[in-house]
DNA sequence: AACTCGGGGTG
DNA sequence: CACCCAGAGTT
């Protein structure tokens, strides 16, 4: 029995990736941003710099690595800080799961190795966290192994370079892809090789309007340049619309202090703080029961404000009301718990969601990181 | 293969 | 608004 031939996914349209990678690396050399994470190439510092990075924008990611580097400069001390501190860290980073990995991963490199880094595609693999574009990212940048990082910059470029009009999000053609890198991937210059090629989809061969093609090191290789297609790559399904979610929010103050519980682990914002949340745009009369169930009486509700929170797969529609309490009430275990203003802005994680809504209990509005005192 | 998981910048 | 970002884990 023969095998049949198994499709081409990835055809490089009879360009010869070689020749790449002398005209990236010079680019990358000379032009390459100046960024916290490219100060070494210490494996601890490129882990959790990627980590952050995955869906995450550079400009957004700058603050929150210096900060978590400043406070847990090592696995050890990322292994050993509370998950509340850590979270708190993350705050307003979202995927807070990434957060948890990365501690698990941390644990898990302590204990195995005494706090050696793993240095290998396949160990790196398997901690928490770590998938096929995180390995070679950090086998590559970290240990200049010949790895490919395929991540979106680079799905795009390839795309691009060679016209390719498969669909990438088919988790075959990234399989390819990075089969073909691997091929070309220069000794001594791994690490160079995976920055410039992401550097290059971030700056230049941007996903947003039309790339800069005039700076483009490549565009004399590029097909999609020499037939004025770059707009048609990469080719891209189309997403699945999200749904719309009612919620309910409280903003109930006793004495300077707000209520707040932590949400369920697992799940949307699994583990992290809100003002209580309720399913359903409730009436006065439903919140005035829903108090009445926590133990507090004869509150004053007030309507305070409406917000819409965009999640990738739901949108929350979040209608709050301020709720005055005369006297602090015991909750019936409902998980409440009164938080002081300094608790609030210093130690509780609360996501973004509800970060909006200090401003209407008469705290701070949202911090940048920079912001924000650490802990 | 299809879902889930945040938040923000950009046209 | 729609798109997508230095993706990974689960079902």
């Amino acid at each position: 029995m023969k095998d049949q031939p198994s499709p081409v996914l990835y055809d490089t349209n009879g360009l010869c990736l070689e020749e790449i990678v002398a005209p990236l690396l010079a680019w990358y050399r000379q032009s390459a941003r100046v960024l916290p994470w490219r100060e070494n190439t210490d494996p601890y510092r490129v882990w959790v710099s990627e980590i952050m990075l995955q869906q995450t924008r550079v400009d957004t990611v700058i603050p929150y690595y210096e900060r978590f580097m400043a406070r847990l400069p090592s696995v050890q001390a990322l292994a050993e800080v509370r998950e509340e501190e850590l979270l708190k860290l993350w705050e307003g980073l979202g995927y807070y799961s990434r957060a948890r990995n990365l501690q698990k991963a941390a644990r898990c490199i302590c204990k195995e190795s005494g706090g050696a880094f793993p240095g290998s595609y396949e160990q790196l693999c398997s901690l928490p966290g770590v998938g096929p574009y995180t390995a070679g990212a950090i086998a590559s940048i970290a240990f200049g192994l010949p790895v490919p990082a395929v991540d979106g910059n680079v799905l795009r470029v390839l795309s691009r370079l060679t016209e390719n009009p498969r669909d990438i999000a088919e988790p075959a053609v990234k399989k390819q892809m990075t089969a073909a890198l691997a091929q070309v991937y220069p000794a001594g210059h791994c690490g160079d090789f995976t920055q410039s090629l992401m550097e290059l989809g971030a700056v230049v061969c941007v996903p947003n309007g039309l790339p800069k093609c005039g700076s483009c090191p490549l565009r004399q290789l590029c097909r999609a340049f020499r037939h004025g297609t770059q707009t048609e790559y990469p080719v891209q399904t189309k997403k699945q619309p999200r749904r719309a979610e009612q919620k309910t929010v409280l903003l109930l103050c006793c004495g300077g202090r707000a209520a707040v519980r932590k949400r369920p682990q697992g799940g949307l914002l699994g583990g992290l703080w809100e003002f209580p949340c309720l399913d359903g745009a409730l009436s006065a009369a439903e919140i005035a029961a829903w108090l009445e169930q926590q133990g507090a009486h004869a509150a004053h509700i007030e309507r305070a404000l409406s917000r819409k929170h965009i999640f990738t797969h739901v949108e929350w529609d979040m209608t709050a009301y301020r709720v005055s309490c005369p006297h602090a009430f015991q909750p019936d275990g409902g998980g409440l718990v009164w938080a002081t203003p300094e608790q609030l802005a210093d130690e509780i994680a609360l996501p973004t969601a509800f970060r909006r809504f200090t401003r209407a209990l008469g705290l701070p509005s949202p911090q940048a990181p920079e912001g924000q005192k650490i802990p």
